[in-house]
RNA sequence: GGGCGAUUAGCUCAGUUGGCUAGAGCGCACGGAUCACACCCGUGAGGUCACAGGUUCGAGUCCUGUAUCGCCCA
């Protein structure tokens, strides 16, 4: 047959091929086996086939994938296509991420230029607009998923707020809640005055300010002396005089000499004419302290304002005894000064700032001091302020209330650090010790979290053994809104509880009980009592919980009644205390409010790998039945190493807590980040992300899944020099480049071609709104000559493939087989030996991620061994050879299916070929037939074709053909022109069992055998193990001169090694101490090496003997 | 301040228990429209492996320190 394959390979054509071919296959979608057919029957069966599993870390919606998460993408396709061949049932789960804040961010931003408000329109409108973002952005992720050629099972692409997984978020936050894992307390959040949102530490841009420190004298409230001195007041400095209002104690170091005295007299707050008390804390920093750049200004005194100071809020805790007044908060949320937040003793000299915004309320207060004579000093000073990335003020540390998970918990983190690979763990492993209600000594998941690269455990350890609690609320609209509602006793509409609040909270919860049974919604409230402002929280299990909540009002039976009074409408209760018991859960229902915060996102990505997979109830999901028991935990999560805190904690946290110590995945691939050119991380907030759809269009999508695999090293990050090409005019060029007001290296918003001088936007002006794209200034793709490697290299294989087909019979005939390794060729032999090397190389990388490893492999296996030499090699023969062919033609099929996890693209669009040209079938080869290769099986090669005789033959015909190809270089002889080979009987013997390779790959005309009695006149000495050849037939005259030189140069060059290697055998340790394999090796390389010479030193006497010009030999 | 990583050819990077004369791709130089491929073929030049010590028969690789850069946590 005769393959009508085009020239070059052609990405776009192919790929729209190839896709819509695996559309039709639905070869990705993935069943848990047994289940399937019985799904009453949720016990664990014995399957036949291993499952592997990965579970994507979901994209935000926020904006379209970047080159970084096609990295990501791209290696967890690798593992999954790889699997899949190999026969394992395997799922890879889809699915995107709602990304509170950030998506939040994007579409307020977009709101503002349209010249409308998240306030303005309303919380249902405004949620509606984010999720017609969402809908546009889960459209353009998946979209991109597929152009890179992701085999996800689609059909079971999951959101992080859709139903199965709110589902999950409801059930989780509702068995946290019950358990005592949640709890609602006080935190300094970064405050946005003007947004009056709370913001993440990485939403906060630090700025360089040049402010001022202010030096405030406090007098002291009682005598006090140091060193038999009298004092008569503290000076503190700050560079926030306002937040003094909120001062509740004054801080020094315990090694201060003047602590002894000062300690626990108090001084009296001006303006307030607070009394607080002066503590010690040894994070004060003291004026002398040399070590300390801070000290130049420090007084050694130190305000304490825990509402509005982090570092001071810290200080509280620590010394909450000591400060009686803990944290009061003088600020509104639009950080004006305000008594209605906790500032409660506001004097009369107080009173006039309240209402002021902050800075009027600094220039006020200083000017008091001053008045007064307070005001020590003032003196310039350069810091860093936090600023928000959104409204650019400075971001205010405000105290607010705020829900937590109870990580610090041992049944949180001590699941996380019990689930450590023992080898990966440092120091003593936590004790195998079952939480209450968990019996057993050991849970299945104990011991098996395993990270590659290794070093990486150590992050995770650290990050639990040094765990905060965790902040779970979020002062925004998108996201899963909390689902508790609370009763305010402040609230005049709320039933005044303060004598008995305990049977308050057993009445509620028992009437909600009875309640909820009439409904069916059985144990779907939980009443709990705060310790703090809020008296009573009413957790709801489900929406159709909350739908209740709202409705209870219509029956007034969350008491218990003993029957109904149909004439009144209403029931009758045993007697009036649980009339009045009945009446005040009434009343309290009707003053609950549902909290209008949303939870952290990271809370429902923590729940991604069971949400997904229909937990906590499958049955109400039927195609999830036996998902969880089948793939949980999953084999592997791929991610970035900033995640492994974020997220990758959490979810072994939340996994094991929620069924029963199972993991959420065995091991943890830890992959390299994607930097621009610059060494800058590539981000969608920088706006320095690369399309992977641009790279897609300028060099294919398996161009830019091999050279992305080919950088996932286990070191290093990856620089991705980035370039534009020209909408106008097709050219590449290096963009014009910017500082942003962040800092980074960015390509300019506008770009001018240095070609057509036309302008266009770059990315990044797109992305951060500098530039919107026209008709006369359109957006510029981009692209990176990084990846001409994988496009050659996709083309070189094309063409392989090409060649191969073009000399294939279509054949079924088993006895064209050779019948036997022995009998084959020499070079067939050598590349079934390759064939199969590789083949465990790349076996052995996937095993161990070592991605590049495996690129590698088949970059050496295809462009190397196949087709330099093999291909080159048959030439002559294959055509007339039919059991060569049958080689070849297995070659070619396994090379496909090797390759193909990198590369699916090219590799299935030949694959039609491929098949049509024959069976592959080779003794100890098997390579069953598949109609597609993303469901063909993985090559198993018995390793009994390893033949290391051949490939040791083979490499030493390969080291003759490249030394006589350098001296056919060096002498600038034409590649058509074919030469005379004089050689000894050992090089003849080899030739011979090169069966023409020599002669083919060197352009050999003839080889014999040399008479070194009467050595060729003109040809050219050439040395190969130690043994004098000659190269006749050189067309044209040979320059003695330029041949002595190259000699000489090969003399010197032998003797260095030949020295090096003598300097070695002449050192008695190294002969006594080294292993006795290597110094043989080391004396068998001397004697080669000193072969090498003498034939050289003769060759170049000869030269000298031979005088002046010598004519080349003519040909007869 | 604590932790992790990097520094190898002009550029981007490999180099897994220490062991042949340290490799690849691009770029560069020379030669080549040969009937798979110019997204190609052949040949070549190019490296005191950041620096300074140490361990060892032997160090790019292990240890200590220094410098520069990057990331994470505080």
């Amino acid at each position: 047959m005769t393959a009508q394959l085009p020239k070059s390979y052609s990405p776009a054509e192919s790929e729209a091929q190839v896709r819509e071919r695996w559309d039709n296959l639905g070869a990705y979608h993935a069943e848990p086996g047994p289940w399937q057919h019985r799904p009453e029957d949720l016990k664990p069966q014995a399957s036949s086939v291993n499952p592997f599993c990965i579970v994507i870390p979901p994209p935000n919606v926020t904006a379209a994938l970047h080159l970084g998460h096609a990295f990501n993408i791209t290696l967890q396709d690798v593992l999954i296509r790889y699997h899949r061949m190999c026969g394992f049932n395997t799922l890879w789960m889809p699915g995107t991420d709602h990304a509170g804040i950030a998506t939040q961010t994007v579409v307020e931003k977009r709101l503002l230029q349209q010249g409308t408000s998240r306030k303005s329109l309303g919380r249902e409108e405004f949620v509606a607009k984010v999720q017609a973002w969402k809908d546009q952005y889960e459209a353009t992720i998946i979209e991109q998923l597929k152009a890179m050629g992701c085999s996800c099972d689609w059909a079971r692409t999951r959101f992080t707020m859709d139903e199965m997984c709110a589902k999950a978020v409801r059930e989780a936050f509702f068995g946290l809640f019950k358990d005592g894992l949640i709890y609602r307390g006080k935190r300094l959040v970064n405050w946005d005055p003007v947004t009056q949102t709370a913001l993440a530490d990485d939403e906060v841009e630090m700025q360089e300010i040049d402010g001022h420190m202010w030096y405030l004298r406090y007098p002291l409230a009682e005598p006090a002396s140091v060193g038999g001195v009298a004092v008569e007041y503290v000076t503190v400095a700050t560079t926030r005089p306002e937040t003094m209002l909120g001062d509740t104690a004054v801080a020094m170091n315990p090694k201060d000499p003047r602590a002894p005295g000062m300690v626990g007299k108090n001084v009296k707050l001006p303006i307030v004419d607070r009394i607080v008390p002066i503590i010690t804390d040894e994070h004060v920093v003291m004026p002398d302290d040399r070590n300390n750049p801070m000290a130049e200004y420090a007084t050694g005194f130190l305000k304490v304002t825990p509402a509005h100071d982090p570092n001071d809020w810290e200080i509280w805790q620590r010394h909450q005894d000591e400060i009686p007044l803990g944290a009061v908060n003088v600020m509104a949320p639009d950080a004006t000064i305000s008594a209605e937040h906790g500032w409660t003793d506001v004097s009369d000299e107080a009173r006039p700032l309240v209402g002021l915004a902050r800075e009027e309320a600094r220039r006020r207060i200083v000017e008091w001091f001053k008045d007064h004579d307070l005001l020590e000093d003032v003196r310039n000073y350069r810091h860093s302020v936090g600023h928000s990335y959104r409204s650019h003020v400075p971001i205010e540390p405000y105290l607010s209330d705020q829900w937590y998970v109870k990580v610090t918990d041992d049944r949180l983190r001590g699941e996380a650090l019990r689930a450590m690979n023992p080898e990966q763990r440092e120091g003593t492993p936590p004790p195998h010790q079952r939480p209450p209600g968990k019996p057993g000594a050991k849970c299945e998941g104990d011991g098996e979290l395993t990270f590659f690269p290794a070093r990486y455990a150590r992050t995770f350890q650290a990050w639990h053994e040094n765990l905060r609690d965790w902040c779970i609320s979020r002062q925004l609209w998108w996201g899963h809104r909390i689902p508790v509602w609370r009763i305010d006793p402040d609230d005049p509409r709320s039933y005044s509880l303060a004598a008995h609040p305990e049977k308050y909270v057993a009445d509620l919860q028992s009437g909600l009980d009875v309640y909820a049974d009439l409904l069916g919604l059985h144990g779907a409230f939980l009443v709990r009592r705060d310790r703090d402002r809020f008296k009573f929280l009413i957790c709801t299990r489900s929406h159709e919980a909350d739908v209740a909540l709202v409705n209870a009002l219509k029956i007034a039976t969350v008491a218990q009644p003993v029957g109904y009074d149909r004439n009144a409408e209403r029931e009758l209760f045993r007697d009036t205390e649980s009339f009045e018991a009945a009446r005040n859960v009434k009343q309290l229902i009707l003053s609950a409010e549902k909290d209008p915060d949303v939870l952290d996102t990271w809370f429902s990505s923590a729940l991604w790998p069971i949400s997904t997979m229909g937990w906590p109830e499958p049955k109400e999901f039927p195609d999830t039945l036996g998902l969880l028991e089948t793939f949980n935990p999953s084999s592997v999560l791929c991610t970035g190493r900033d995640i492994i805190t974020l997220w990758v904690s959490r979810m072994v946290m939340f996994n094991r807590h929620f069924r029963d110590g199972t993991l959420p995945f065995r091991h943890v691939y830890i992959h390299p980040m994607i930097q621009d050119g610059h060494g800058q991380r590539m981000s969608k907030s920088l706006g320095n992300g690369v399309d992977p759809r641009d790279i897609i269009h300028s060099h294919g999508a398996d161009a830019m899944r091999f050279v992305l695999v080919q950088m996932a090293t286990s070191t290093q990050d990856v620089r991705l020099p980035v370039d534009l090409i020209c909408p106008h005019c097709g050219e590449t060029f290096h963009p014009d480049e910017i500082t942003s007001p962040a800092g980074y290296r960015v390509a300019a918003p506008q770009q001018e071609c240095p070609t057509c001088k036309k302008t266009m936007v770059s990315s990044y002006g797109a992305a951060c709104g500098f530039a919107t794209p026209s008709e006369q200034t359109p957006a510029a793709r981009n692209t990176s000559a990084k990846f001409d490697l994988g496009r050659n290299f996709a083309n070189k294989l094309w063409n392989a493939a090409r060649f191969a087909l073009s000399n294939l019979q279509a054949s079924d005939d088993a006895t064209k087989r050779p019948s036997d390794n022995a009998e084959s060729a020499l070079a067939d032999r050598w590349i079934i030996t390759r064939l199969h090397r590789t083949l465990h190389a790349a076996e052995k990388a996937v095993r161990q991620y070592q991605f590049n490893v495996y690129a590698e492999a088949m970059y050496d296996l295809v462009w190397r061994d196949f087709c330099d030499w093999y291909l080159e090699a048959i030439k002559p023969t294959i055509k007339e050879n039919p059991a060569q062919q049958q080689v070849l033609r297995t070659v070619l099929n396994a090379i496909l299916r090797m390759l193909h996890p990198i590369c699916p693209f090219v590799t299935e669009a030949l694959w039609p070929q491929v098949q049509a040209a024959g069976e592959a079938d080779l003794d100890n080869i098997k390579l069953p037939p598949s109609e597609q290769l993303a469901i063909a099986a993985w090559p198993k090669i018995d390793c009994r074709v390893d033949d290391k005789e051949a490939a040791a033959t083979f490499e030493r015909v390969q080291a003759l053909t490249d030394a006589i190809r350098t001296v056919r270089g060096e002498h600038n002889v034409q590649p058509r022109q074919r030469i005379r080979l004089h050689a000894t009987p050992r090089v003849m013997a080899l030739i011979k069992s090169g069966e023409g390779v020599v002669e083919t790959l060197a352009g050999l005309e003839s080889a014999s055998l040399l008479d070194p009695s009467a050595p060729p006149a003109g040809a050219i000495p050439l040395t190969f193990e130690g043994e004098q050849l000659r190269l006749g037939g050189l067309a044209g005259p040979v320059d003695p001169a330029a041949e002595r030189a190259r000699l000489a140069k090969l003399v010197q060059h032998k003797e260095q090694a030949a020295a090096g290697f003598r300097k070695r055998l002449d050192n008695d340790s190294y002969v006594n101490k080294a292993p006795a394999k290597l110094v043989d090796e080391t004396r068998t390389r001397l004697a080669e090496v000193e072969a090498d010479l003498a034939a050289a030193r003769r060759d170049l006497e000869v030269l000298q003997g031979a005088g002046a010009a010598t004519e080349a030999e003519h040909p007869s």
